[in-house]
DNA sequence: ATACGTTTCAAACAGTCGTTCTAATTAATG
DNA sequence: CATTAATTAGAACGACTGTTTGAAACGTAT
């Protein structure tokens, strides 16, 4: 199938006969990432040939390499392009609850939500158009290994972690540093899991009819469960944790 | 470097001098199965190459295909090979609980504790012999994409699964069982998320120093966190996960 | 219209992939 | 010892990998 153009974005048409997206600036490097998304989550990164995703790109497979220079650089621009936004999110819905509380610490239960909802949109709104969306290809990433994908993972992720684990841990004064960072990837590992497509509940995970309020109910639930989990794995024993300092 | 010969299982030694644990039967097998595991670790399904795994288990690459048929065929025979065991020793555990406190029902605690316990005991055992070990390689193939492998999982996991969901479900019966099957899938994706190598504080995951002691604490914790999530997931709102449903 | 920098394309490069084939080697059986 | 079966090794197959190359096509400005 020749490059089809996906309507709208015009106003500055030129040629009224025979418009196509390609006169967009980086309109290639855009299809490109887009396709790579979907190829990504579907077959993971040794999965996705550069043919396949030029293919899929309606591009020849020296493109990838022009505009990224090669199959990493276009793996990782992606990565950060959707995770980026993501992180954003997290973090001004985290200091918007700290700044409405002060001079109070906010509930756990809305932290956590602070956290976990940005994927969540995500995730809804790539249901909506129809393709598996951003937060499934994170999860799939996360999963693969390729060289240099760590550090990038480590250089996005770990601010928002690191604020997020501060936060929480003045809420949680009495559990130690150490059990809380734990608590916390765990709460990002269950979040991995729901997204990556592995809830496989009556309807949720892929399945065409999950709705907004599925996803707003398996939200809720993520929360819930996170808010007992990190209450209730500290509270037990609270000297026992030394084997994890 | 040549194949060397691990000592033991002789008894049956023919050439005194040159005894190879080739003349075991099923050496070569073994020998594979062992190398794809750490390769698989490392590297993934696609990253790890036939003549890669050859060279590490030091046999020709006509070999895989000799004993297992196809490279599928060796990775789903290893899955297997690997996962039944701690499947076993889930069910007769939980078992065990079930006619231990009948006509009651055990603990949550003791329940997930079952569950989660065989991972971690082959996790702790592959670590003392120097390689990533079992645990960590399930992990990777959960998140890995291969023909007919989600087949595989689904056979060999979902007994062991649905019958956990029973016992809890009698534990917790004012949960509808479609909450508790999430539930179980956070729980099954903590672990992976620990045993997959992504829990890394201080010297727990990969470093070397891990021991029996902060292993036992961070099962503790899991076990602990499940429990309340569990609980808590479900206690907060009765009617709310209808959404769910 | 000419020139220029940008972008696109098909073809080729140097490998690696999983798999198959044939011959040689080894072990077991008569 | 001879024969048969099981196992191994190495080369070869066709297809595919990421990447590079050089020329063609492009929009834009001179």
């Amino acid at each position: 199938m020749p490059r089809s153009s996906p309507a709208g974005v015009a106003g500055w048409i030129r040629s009224p006969i025979r418009f196509d997206v390609r006169t967009a600036p980086d309109a290639t490097k855009l299809r490109l990432l887009s396709a790579a998304e979907i190829l990504l989550t579907e077959r993971g990164v040794d999965g996705m040939s550069i043919r396949a995703l030029a293919a899929a790109a309606g591009t020849s497979v020296s493109a990838v390499h022009y505009h990224f220079g090669s199959k990493f650089a276009l793996v990782a621009s992606l990565f950060e392009a959707r995770l980026v936004p993501i992180n954003r999110a997290r973090l001004s819905g985290l200091e918007s609850l700290v700044t409405a509380a002060a001079p109070a610490s906010p509930t756990l239960e809305k932290v956590l939500d602070a956290f976990l909802r940005p994927s969540f949109e995500a995730w809804r709104a790539g249901e909506a158009i129809g393709r598996t969306a951003t937060p499934h290809l994170l999860a799939q990433l996360h999963a693969d290994r390729f060289p240099g994908l760590e550090e990038l993972k480590e250089r996005l992720f770990q601010p928002v972690f690191g604020r997020y684990l501060e936060v929480v841990s003045e809420i949680l004064p009495e559990q130690s540093t150490s059990a809380l960072r734990i608590g916390l990837t765990y709460v990002s590992g269950m979040l991995l899991h729901t997204v990556g497509g592995h809830i496989e509940v009556a309807g949720v995970a892929d399945a065409p009819r999950s709705g907004r309020d599925s996803n707003e109910a398996l939200l809720r639930y993520l929360v819930d469960f996170s808010v007992a989990g990190l209450r209730g794995a500290g509270a037990v024993g609270g000297t026992r944790m030394e084997g994890l300092e």
